[in-house]
DNA sequence: TTGCTCCTCACGTCACGTGAGGTGGC
DNA sequence: TTGCTCCTCACGTCACGTGAGGTGGC
């Protein structure tokens, strides 16, 4: 029989790990001195203790150890833990990929531009979405490069024109939303958050149901709305180098629209695939 | 200016999380009513918190983030703390690697003999092996094909008499190995760890100094020397799976030779590259 | 008055590492 | 008698999740 440091020192396994395993009954000392309390293993008890080892290193929980020592297991039963295993440990190693990954964008971000970090400059989240049920009012236009205020000046007096006629009130910020149309133009929606129960059709205003999205980039924009493609560039160079792409245009948030239009804050949304 | 939950809801970090933050002093709210204790957080902190989360994806400690947000910190100094996280990111995603393919390991040899539970009957252990100070002696044999046991009923009476002789205390068990000679015939030692002072070279009896081996594959062998070459068999098996091999010939380590030989116990030992 | 939101403790998590303070045997 | 080994608490780790128990405003 070996006293516990002894045994530790044959086995790799540290005094206090040895004592753990007997405060939470995995592995217990075969004899314990009453009056010390000292411990003392036998040899034989070492391929006990290198199994409880080895499935700890395969990434087995102590408690998920004690349950397969305590009921003597098949080796049907092993081979399912073990695939059960196998998948978990795949998605932690992609978790680890991904995240080395982020850290490779960042990385090369910044070195095309040591001026200034970019996670202040270019602060990306990747963020589910909830869903939304949204009151709408929509123009057609011919694409991007025009001067969108005057539409919205049209879109918003509408829609909120209709929601105070029939006393309905907003329950979150103002939204505008970008849709592709069969015949190629751009659909500019004005919109906004209504509750559950407001149900409303008028031709020009209607609801509309944004489902959840599990994954979508986005970025805070600070300032007027005329600035907002700088923004909107960042958000455009991350997502290129992060090799992500969006599934439709994109999403503005109105945040905070009170006062001087310098300290607005919108943020920009791209679901992603 | 929003309360808690709206702040929450267009984060997507939970309540806890927000109030966690606050009390480590990580991101605290821009308005905290003295009355009732509501925090209220600004649009424009959105930013702020989105920096915040996009540090933590890249694996930083909140202790580390809580760093470098209060020291405004340099592009530079930001990609230098990127790339030591990029070295520690692949780091654990290499264990994971070699965790994922240990996994596979045990499957394919649990495939292969589904009749046992392999980590039951085949319980390879990796570990290191610390230095050890060794009397020794030798005698060289032609291969591994002969009956080793008239070598070591020469070996060990005379090792042990001259410790014996000289009043040198063993510190450890009983050890052989084997050891590759520069003729090509193979070195048999048995030997016996003893203290650091202890000093003989009597020809036939020497210290030898193992050094310290960061990686090591062994394997428990219950029961008499004359079936340890099925425990070699083990061992040697789950080198080739795991695809590792050996720098040199095995150690024997002898942990309990009390009583019936069947109940004895001995470590094979293989240090790794 | 009833829900709803928000609040402050405070325990639990996982597998030990690390003192603190004390005790038998060479 | 002095080291050495061993012992039992018990806190700390990391980033919150999860009740418990209670309180203002619609």
């Amino acid at each position: 029989m070996f006293a516990i440091g002894t045994f530790s020192q044959f086995s790799a396994v540290s005094i206090r790990t040895l004592r753990h395993y007997d405060d939470i009954g995995l592995f217990r000392p075969v004899h314990v001195d009453p009056a010390t309390g000292y411990r003392f293993y036998a040899a034989a008890q070492l391929a006990e203790l290198n199994r409880i080892v080895i499935l700890k290193e395969l990434g087995f929980t102590l408690a998920e150890i004690t349950r397969m020592t305590e009921s003597e297991i098949s080796g049907e039963q092993m081979l399912g833990m073990l695939r059960l295993r196998q998948s978990q440990a795949e998605q932690r190693h992609g978790e680890e990929s991904r995240r080395l990954a982020m850290v490779a964008v960042r990385i090369s971000l910044l070195e095309r531009t040591t001026d200034m970090p970019d996670i202040h400059s270019n602060p990306v989240v990747v963020k589910p979405l909830p869903a939304m049920r949204l009151a709408v009012t929509s123009e057609g236009v011919d694409g991007f490069d025009v001067d969108f205020s005057p539409v919205f000046q049209r879109l918003f007096p509408r829609l909120f024109g209709e929601l105070g006629r029939l006393g309905i009130n907003p329950t979150g910020p103002t939204v505008a939303l970008y849709d592709e149309r069969p015949d190629g133009r751009v659909d500019v929606l004005a919109a906004v958050p209504v509750p559950e129960d407001a149900e409303l059709d008028s031709g020009d205003v209607s609801i509309r149901v944004l489902a959840p999205a599990p994954r979508a980039a986005t970025i805070i924009h600070h300032g007027p709305m005329t600035t907002l493609k700088e923004s909107y560039g960042q958000l455009m160079t991350w997502m290129q180098a992060a090799e992500l792409s969006p599934t439709s245009y994109s999403r503005e948030i109105y945040l905070d629209m009170n006062g001087d239009p310098s300290t607005w804050v919108t943020e920009l949304q791209f679901v992603l695939a």
